[in-house]
RNA sequence: GCCGCCUUAGCUCAGUUGGUUAGAGCACCAGAUUGUGGAUCUGGGGGUCCCCCGUUCGAGCCGGGGAGGCGGUACCA
């Protein structure tokens, strides 16, 4: 093969912000992954796949310009000219399938389905943070009933017990009513301020009251220089949201109900307003829905703080949150944080049909998730890999492809092994290093002297790897030969199995 | 996007005031060892010193620009 002229070869590289995933975690995500779809099932959602590929009108959006076809979303034109986008959620393809069952009149109402998936997004990776991520997802639409954002809470929180984290995590509930009441109440009319308002007490975790507070007013230099410029609100509205959020949201109080929280907000000033009021309402309710299912406030926790989506969600919103820390191989701490969230959402499908089509969903971080249980330790260890048979004579291989098939196809009807002859073409000591990197759990040797015997040698790598902590003479363990039998042809199944399953635990 | 730090072998890193052929440990490969992974010894393969431009007789080292990585911050459907 004539070797391209070095400069013009390829550097073999990844995009930034994706990866490639490993056999181990592959099998981790699998075994998580159909964790959770057991979860939702029993819940009575439907399984849903859509493509990865939408217009881009229909993704909601806005349309990529000459300038910026990119923006935030992957982006790219179609033979006829039309912009397509590769999906960003499943929320936004959820609402295009609704609409278009909506007008065929196909699709009864409320609509429950689950769906994962991966999604990409167009911007800086960070920490933990990539362009292509899985989600997975639950909603219900086509209903205003509290009842459907108490149950998505309840969810949430049997999946993550599912995986292992009870005790480790608490689905946070909040109202996006409260925040409109008190906008109302406090005569906050322009947009932009709002938003960077609500934005600042969305970093209430990470930077204290303090922080808020002065970016609700002027804003705040952070410890890289960067300046944040606040909200620029009179100092009695910063004063009346910190008072209010300041009681309401204390996250330590552990009486296990959410009272202290709910109480707090139904006589503060703003409960006056309607839309407060209403806000309030549907906490109390799924409060008492929960608490009555017997969630409690240490699992679904009514927290004011709670943001999220911000021109999006309509109603409750939701967020999953673990609560345990962990020090990474640098001793530094690491909090996982958010690994999922949701809400009420009703004007997604009204988008395409004009008509409101309320719903209510929510959405795990699949990949965030599961580094947290990877450090967590909560994931199987890797296994064993396939049990080898070394080619000691090149000229009997179909005699050691007959074995590795034993293996595979037990005629005594047992369970099939894991099982592959070598494959290469090096000599016996690499066939053991072979082996020895594929994590086998032993070898099947049958050279001459063996097949003479009719018997097989069977060497169990994990009890070698164990006698070699203490043999610390080569010939020793050459020719000591440990954890290594010779057995007859015929019971060469029934060992490898007694070693299989002498490791098993 | 903004701020800071970093980039020399597969990995972790040395590399003097700018000076010959750029080093170590680990890893890898091979041999010592009729046919045995993990010990020891010996040998071996591996480098665009991130890239480009400049200064200089001479640049891994100095200057400018860029890329990539890490951390923080902003945004986040």
């Amino acid at each position: 093969m004539a070797k391209a002229p070095k400069a013009n070869r390829p550097e073999a590289r990844l995009p930034k912000g994706f990866r490639d995933t490993p056999a181990a975690e592959v099998r981790q995500l699998s075994h998580m992954l159909a964790t959770i779809r057991q979860v939702y099932e029993s819940y009575g959602f439907e399984p849903l796949e859509t493509p990865a590929i939408e217009y881009t009108e229909a993704l909601g959006k806005f349309l990529p310009d000459q300038d910026r076809p990119n923006e935030g979303v992957f982006s790219f034109q179609d033979e006829d000219e039309q912009w397509l986008s590769l999906r960003y959620d499943l929320t936004a393809p959820l609402a295009r399938f609704v609409a278009e069952g909506i007008k065929t009149q196909t699709l009864p109402l409320p609509f429950r389905r689950y769906a994962v998936g991966p999604v990409w997004r167009n911007e800086k990776p960070g920490p933990g943070r990539f362009r292509q991520f899985t989600q997975f997802d639950a909603d219900t639409v086509g209903t205003d009933n509290v009842a459907a954002d108490a149950e998505i809470c309840m969810l949430a929180a049997d999946t993550l017990e599912a995986l292992g984290l009870k005790g480790k995590y608490v689905i946070k509930v909040n109202n996006r009513k409260l925040f409109e009441g008190i906008r109302q109440v406090l005569g906050i009319t322009s947009d932009t301020q709002w938003l960077t308002a609500m934005r600042a007490i969305d970093k209430y975790d990470r930077l204290g009251w303090d922080g808020v507070e002065s970016l609700l007013r002027d804003g705040r230099k952070d410890d890289s220089g960067d300046f944040t410029p606040g909200a620029a609100l009179s100092e009695p509205q910063a004063k009346e949201i910190l008072a209010i959020f300041n009681k309401a949201a204390i996250t330590d109080v552990l009486d296990g109900t959410n009272d202290y929280a709910l109480q707090a907000l139904r006589e503060s000033k703003f409960a006056m307003n309607s839309l407060f009021e209403e806000g309030l309402k549907e906490l109390e309710k799924i409060s008492a829905l929960s608490m009555a299912a017997g969630y409690d406030a240490s699992v679904i926790r009514i927290d004011p703080s709670v943001v999220r989506g911000l021109e999006y969600y309509t109603g409750p919103v939701f967020e999953a949150e673990l609560t345990f820390e962990v020090k990474n191989e640098d001793g530094q701490t690491v909090r996982f944080g958010s690994v999922g969230g949701g809400g009420r959402y009703d004007g997604l499908v009204e988008r395409f049909t004009g008509q409101k089509v309320p719903a209510t969903g929510f959405s795990i971080g699949v990949s965030r998730l599961q580094a947290a249980l990877a450090a967590l330790g909560t994931t199987r260890q890797e296994g064993y890999g396939p049990v080898v048979v070394l080619v000691m004579d090149k000229d009997r291989v179909a005699d050691y492809q007959k074995m590795v098939q034993r293996l595979r196809r037990p005629d005594d009807g047992g369970a099939p092994i894991r099982a592959e002859m070598y494959l290469g073409t090096a000599g016996m000591k690499a066939q053991m290093k072979y082996a020895d990197k594929r994590h086998a759990p032993c070898v099947v040797i049958q050279g001459g002297d063996e097949k003479a015997k009719g018997e097989v040698q069977i060497k169990d790598l994990i009890e070698g790897a164990k006698a070699s902590e203490t043999i610390k003479d080569a010939k020793e363990w050459r020719e000591g030969r440990p954890a290594q039998v010779s057995v007859p042809e015929a019971d060469m199944v029934a060992t490898v199995r007694e070693i299989l399953a002498r490791h098993k635990a």
